[in-house]
DNA sequence: GAGCAGGGTTACGCCTCCTT
DNA sequence: AAGGAGGCGTAACCCTGCTC
């Protein structure tokens, strides 16, 4: 058996938006853990292959995940889980640098697994998760501090308010009996985000080649990003919006990018709704996604 | 068969933060 | 300074099924 023995997936299975917690006995929660999603592709000999969602070779960006999966003979298999920056409390997407990095050593980073697709020579995509989450507990009953499984839970509603207690990023809703789908393409997995929404006020429009791309943000005096997304009639709107109330650039400082992009900076505050996963440490809003103007 | 609606898929644009 | 990666949303496209 070598590794590429072992089939990968078209496109890793990946849970759907949804504004609500699914409820009833066919459905089991996890946390959601806030990082890089990963797939581990092991020949039960100590040769291991990670790969990203775009099934790009990881291998050499995760040396540390490498180490917690070498030594481990659990038979050849492909595990599916998320590689997270873990201080012990809360998983950090900023501080693992998890975003662009390349060759890293941080032993908090760990491997978080939820599924198990393939086992010795078995693929069992098509088995519900509960039989392979219980292939998958079967091969780490010892769990270890920074590679272990996911654990399930039953009562959604409790996890949601754990997570928000706690500032987790949300829960993730999977069907008891359902296969490993690839991409979108099923009903089985949804998850529901915890964001943050906040009255900001747009302070400039960044235009590419003249047309308005996106929209720079202030709240309480201090840049926090920008947000895109924006349809035709929301362009019209600002574009004539700017053109009545013409203005400077209200901050001292701005970052490389900003200063040679080409932003039409407004007189007056325009109010807008936006929500984002939450501030990064440098201030700036993470994903943000704009709901709309007014307050 | 033409035209439309709806769903699904793809392509692209955008942002931020990292590496080169 | 420039480019790439990861992630998200939107636009564009395509396919299917329906109606006329």
């Amino acid at each position: 058996m070598t590794l590429s023995d072992i089939p990968l997936p078209k496109v890793p299975m990946s849970p759907i938006v949804l504004p609500i917690i699914p409820e009833g006995p066919e459905w089991v929660y996890q946390l959601k853990w806030d990082g890089v999603r990963t797939l581990a592709r092991l020949d039960g000999k100590g040769s291991v292959e990670l790969f990203s969602k775009r099934l790009e070779l990881k291998n050499e960006v995760f040396p540390e995940i490498i180490s917690l999966l070498e030594p481990l003979r659990i038979g050849p298999c492909l595990l599916d889980g998320e590689i997270v920056y873990f201080d012990g409390n809360r998983p950090n997407f900023q501080r693992g640098k998890l975003m662009g990095r390349s060759r890293y050593n941080n032993e908090n980073l760990i491997y978080v697994l939820f599924d198990l697709l393939h086992a010795d020579g078995t693929d069992l995509r098509g088995l519900t998760l509960r039989e392979r989450f219980e292939r998958l507990s079967a091969k780490f009953s010892e769990p270890q501090k920074r590679l272990f499984v996911s654990e399930l839970y039953t009562d959604g509603h409790a996890l949601w308010d754990w997570v928000n207690e706690k500032g987790w990023e949300g829960v993730v809703s999977k069907r008891l009996d359902s296969p490993y789908s690839a991409g979108k393409h099923h009903e089985d997995w949804f998850k529901k985000r915890k964001e943050i929404r906040l009255v900001a006020n747009v302070v400039g429009l960044k235009r590419n080649n003249g047309v308005i791309a996106s929209l720079v943000l202030s709240y309480e005096g201090r840049y926090i990003g920008h947000v895109s997304g924006l349809d035709q009639a929301s362009k019209s709107l600002l574009t004539q919006f700017a053109e009545q109330h013409p203005g400077d650039c209200p901050f001292e400082k701005l970052t490389p990018g900003m200063l040679k992009s080409d932003v039409l900076w407004l007189g007056a505050p325009f109010p807008c709704r936006v929500a984002a996963l939450e501030f990064t440490d440098g201030g700036i809003l993470r994903q943000p996604r704009l709901l709309g103007f007014g307050h």
